[in-house]
DNA sequence: AATGAATGAGGGTTCATTCAT
DNA sequence: GATGAATGAACCCTCATTCAT
């Protein structure tokens, strides 16, 4: 019993899914003010009006399925830097996985990329937010590896939340590099610069 | 002495620019789709016909505006680049005059950030394309100071092109970083970790 | 039955009868251009967004208008042709027909007659030539009955698409000046006139 | 004495007439709502403020450029109809003269119909009413022509101020006709069909 | 007297949101 | 609960008119 209930629940959890995906889809393609409700509607399937049975206005639409995605991203790259490898291999797994990532979805990274840097105006009030503290966290974990590397002395000596911010920087500088001319600039190589910068000793061996 | 036509072709510019700043103000305030013309006009003390003597329609007064500043911007970062001085000293101006430039002026920062990434959309077509060009111009030009450095021993032996890149990944995570929160992370102490990062023999020293 | 979906399609024809209506009353009293969008919603009683779900744009309702009622006038004087009389009760006919059609509709009259002589200008292209379709037709059918009459020896032996466009010709100018001053100039006596004007030995009588 | 006066006046004179005359072009180029005071501006070759010492308003201007061209050809066609000639050369003049009038302007044509027709709205307020007193004295004159033509037993014996009005009537529907489809519809026959109708005894010669 | 830059009311159109069915 | 027709506020832009130079 009550499997009635969660049945319902379960469908329900889908519709939105659903709609999300496709506001996904198209705020990404047109940007959101180029987006109509009407649109979201007619690309999810659904009736106009039901999407407002899931979400308040368009704005919260945005929001939830701007943080749905972040969400996801954010599992996945902390999963990365949660596994029992060696530092070397959790950042090279890290940088891996969010070209992996972003790669089919240039759009959606900028677009996150946008809310994290901050390009977000009053109108988001509170995803900017929201977003911030997932990137903090992330940061943290990335320092936290860092710091473990320095101290097995396989990374500079340098302050493991610098060289947290440091790798995101330099990730997202050559993701959109590669991403902007994919030929012209692998981003293999990209990896073996950014290792290089952050190994110790990397001219010497 | 032409100061007839000289006056009044200064006075047009002067409006001009009002009216671009106006125009910027708001939209780093509010985002480009939150800004109407009449609260452009307004701001800008200008009738709102009179924006249209200037700029044929919104989209080309946000072109403009983003335009004036990037080229700003690019000039003074390729001054800096270009001066009389060593590698490390033009890198360092460098870093510098990029948080001298974005500090007061973060929304704009996130504007320009925005465009150079791509959140651009259709809207702005030719606007990517023309700032796209000035951050290559400026890309190439770092590459070309990494360059000088590699050759004087200076840099770490890595591809000039690809440090370039890295630098402005590392400034641009910096100042983020820095404008998010002044306080726990000064700006100076990423100047150091960015230039470990570059400097060759950095830990021996 | 079918009757939820007819139910429904009626109702939706009572409304694109209700705008046009009110659109083409406004048109008559003000011209095109002193009529807003907004005022013709007011008069048709419904908000301004909703003639915008009939009609794609201002342009389009007023041909929509002018066309319901070009069609309509058509088709009343192309009854009133071709019922099973006499070519002289036929021409009657035709002649009082047009009176009862214009008479209330003064206003209509002109516009109609505007766009019939040509006063329309590129804005509405497209009309002109509809409408300029429906006046052949009528002048077509026009040229048969006098057709019909030449041969019968009951009018004059004179070229019958000339005497169709004459019928025309006097026809309008007798209901404008009739409208003009009704008192002084009886529609009846007119005619009397263009009856006589056509007849054949008409005076001989 | 006077001259000096007198020739400004001349000029004023000629400067008020270059203004109706590019006004009276692009007006019925385009349409009274699709030209702009600057338009006229340019087009007469004056400054916008200029205009305004000359006319106080569009509208204004639009009456007098239109009450201009409407006297102008009623000067010229109460001169046809004037000339010391007999009854039909009279008429045949009339209908010459118009046609000759209007065939480069039937653009004009339609404007000055529409005026004498009543497409004119409160807008032209006035200038209805100027345009109709014209229209009247052309009538009358046409009247008097026919009454001297009837006397003389040349014309049917109708009604004087019906066959004025008649004769309106076909003329322009002739001239309709012919503008429209000049190779199809030559004017000449329609001159010898207007004749024959008026003609008494037409058929039995 | 001539100029044309400046003004701002007004119009067409879109679209987020509501609510009767 | 689902639907989508109806609503109307708000936006971009034009252009007749004014007035400082």
């Amino acid at each position: 019993m009550g499997t009635g209930l969660s049945r319902r629940e379960k469908e329900r959890h889908r519709q939105r899914g659903d709609m999300l995906a496709a506001a996904l889809e198209l705020f990404s393609e047109k940007g959101y003010h180029h987006v109509s409700m009407k649109a979201i509607a007619k690309r999810a399937e659904f009736a106009l009006g039901t999407i407002y049975r899931f979400f308040s206005n368009k704005e919260d639409l945005y929001k939830a399925a701007m943080l749905e995605k972040a969400g996801e991203y954010h599992r996945t790259l902390t999963d990365v830097l949660s596994g029992e490898q060696g530092v070397l291999a959790a950042l090279n797994a890290y940088i891996t996985a969010k070209a992996r990532i972003f790669a089919p979805n240039i759009e959606i990274f900028y677009l996150y990329f946008a809310e994290t840097g901050g390009v977000s105006f009053n109108l988001r009030a509170g995803l900017h937010e929201e977003i911030g503290l997932l990137h903090d966290d992330l940061i943290k974990r990335l320092a936290s590896v860092m710091d473990k590397g320095v101290r097995a002395r396989i990374l500079r000596d340098l302050d493991p939340h610098d060289m947290a911010v440091a790798l995101e920087g330099l990730t997202n500088a050559f993701l959109l590099s590669w991403l902007k001319d994919p030929e012209r600039h692998p981003y293999e190589e990209s990896i073996n610069t950014i290792s290089k910068l952050f190994l110790e000793g990397s001219l010497a061996a």
